[in-house]
DNA sequence: CTTAGCACTCGCACTATAAGAGTGCTAACA
DNA sequence: TGTTAGCACTCTTATAGTGCGAGTGCTAAG
């Protein structure tokens, strides 16, 4: 068990190196306001604290940073959030100043004002697309070998793609085509799309239109191609910023792990309710292990969330991130769920 | 004027610090193959050269480096294409080989394999969106008080927005300004959009609807809102593989400046047609001024281009490069120009 | 005109040195 | 017994000195 002081001196010294990105000394801390014990005794508890694996030494005779185990357990004992600053307030309300009616531009917004407010990098991850409910279907034909397939969500995301179409088809199977997708498809989740297109749908097609083999299985092909990911990052060279990356190696790897929409689910833990912090090696990937992650999820309506993440080094400034995620979540849940709801 | 001998020395000089990134000395060169006179009269020659503004040292007792004047003298006066290696021919007929139909996505292809191949940071543009003729109008209401306008052109490109309606609007009337918009705007360039609908379209509509004013203004600023850029970026963190780079603020202004979408018309001058090469102050933007960038122009069917652009250091391998983007870019007209024709 | 030879110039890697910050330990003190 | 002053010791960082090697420019001979 740590003792009151110990906590103390734990307490300051993690403030300390956040704010600085120094080792800190016991000379250094004795002078701070709310130090009222000699540097002495500041060697005596930091060495205890080294002992416990609270803090650790870059030298021999550096002054202390801490330990992973010590930012743990700064995050998970000793982090007294405070109000966030009037000024914070303002930008992220600015996000939603303009009423932006589609989810995604509200996303995209809050990514890249929160890397500026944080000089860190921010992922955002949006709601589900899969989860959506096709509102309207349609094909486009373009010319006489190829066409574009269109498909509306509820929540006014569009998803397009082209396909080639058999030479000489008529227009009208095309028209009969779509209404029929039309009728058995609308209110079906894009989750469902693939499986409801195979069973139903082309029954009901093969009973209605001659050729509708072609035609369907080209549109098929359309629909099942993998989607962009509705990843959205702001500040993706901020990392390039912290003193605590200098590496161009490890800076690489960090930013190529990133982009790599795949990585995603690693960085950020899908299903995580509320707020998590990972610190470096705490992160399933190896390349994050210099850094520390802090996720929260927000909800659109009932049933779907998104994550914000942010990324940035060990040393990071959890106070503030984590008292700008709690409410920047919070904004964008009800902002998000009132887009959605009308 | 430069006599046989010091073109041969310019020549190796710039092929070998290109290959190396190492200052040239006279006794390194002497012992290459094809140089058939000794070390102290490439020492000789070399004093010409700087005296001439060709070559440069890095201190008083350095071997040479090409200075801008003499990468500028090579590109335009040494520079002997060669056919491309049989690998790189590959790598770039891949691009093609599974038949897409999009020219997004073979675009995106070619940014991609393009930066893999050379190792430097490929940005390709695609033909201007703004002179895709459209091809079909739609609006699908969502609820009660939001729609989203859908934009087909004629390259299968689809443009969307979510737009506010007035709240209890009939929706025979959302099909019948739909209608109407089809009617009068089908055929016209997204960049005669604006105007036209402004012009015919609003009249007509006045005619034959009641409350047009409110769907139409909303649907107005729909349509006027900026779009995203057709710009396709590859190999975006190469930068940080070249030996070249080493200074973080460099290299950050740099990735900064490249992917500000407002800079690109300063990067790839548009309009510029065939190749071109600019070499380190030659650029427009003084982050650059390290860096040089060739581009090259494409078409698609008689009337629209596009541009492909290499960024690497000023030690880049332009003989390859340009060889490279020759084959590219006369492989894309071809493939888009397909595309675009049937 | 070309080239061998040579003195000279730097950069770089290495070593030495001094200053400064910080530690751990000991002993004195309250 | 807990706290603190004092001090020797450690280790980093900055600075200066040294030798080596790569390279140059110049001169004089071929």
């Amino acid at each position: 068990m740590l003792t009151e002081r110990q906590l103390l001196i734990l307490k300051v010294t993690v403030d300390d190196y956040i704010q600085s990105a120094q080792p800190v000394g016991s000379n250094q801390l004795a002078k701070k306001s709310g130090i009222s014990f000699s540097s002495a005794t500041i060697r005596n508890e930091m060495a205890d604290l080294e002992g416990m694996g609270f803090l650790e030494k870059t030298h021999t005779s550096s002054g202390r940073i801490p330990s992973e185990r010590g930012y743990r357990y700064y995050v998970d004992h000793l982090l007294t959030p405070r109000p966030l600053p009037k000024e914070d307030i303002i930008q992220l309300r600015s996000i939603f100043e303009d009423k932006i009616s589609e989810t995604e531009e509200v996303i995209k917004r809050s990514a890249m004002i929160l890397s500026e407010l944080t000089n860190y990098t921010s992922i955002l991850l949006g709601p589900d697309v899969r989860r959506h409910i096709v509102k309207k279907l349609s094909i486009v034909p373009l010319n006489t070998n190829s066409a574009v397939a269109i498909i509306v969500t509820d929540s006014g995301h569009v998803e397009n793609r082209v396909f080639p179409i058999p030479e000489g088809l008529n227009p009208s199977e095309i028209e009969k085509m779509v209404n029929i997708l039309n009728e058995r498809l609308v209110g079906v989740s894009l989750y469902d799309l693939h499986t409801r297109l195979e069973q139903e749908t082309m029954m009901v097609m093969k009973q209605h239109m001659e050729r509708y083999g072609e035609l369907f299985t080209t549109f098929r092909q359309a629909v099942i191609l993998p989607r962009e990911k509705n990843v959205y990052y702001g500040g993706k060279l901020n990392i390039l910023n912290q003193p605590d990356f200098h590496d161009l190696h490890k800076i690489r790897s960090l930013m190529d792990v990133m982009e790599e929409s795949e990585h995603i689910p690693m960085i950020i833990p899908v299903g995580n309710q509320g707020l998590h912090i990972r610190i470096g090696s705490e992160n399933a990937l190896s390349a994050m292990e210099d850094c520390s992650v802090i996720t929260v999820s927000y909800d659109i309506g009932e049933e779907q969330t998104g994550s914000i993440a942010i990324v940035g080094p060990k040393r990071m400034d959890y106070k503030r991130i984590v008292s700008l995620l709690d409410t920047l979540s919070g904004d964008l849940s009800k902002e998000l769920t009132r887009i959605f709801r009308k």
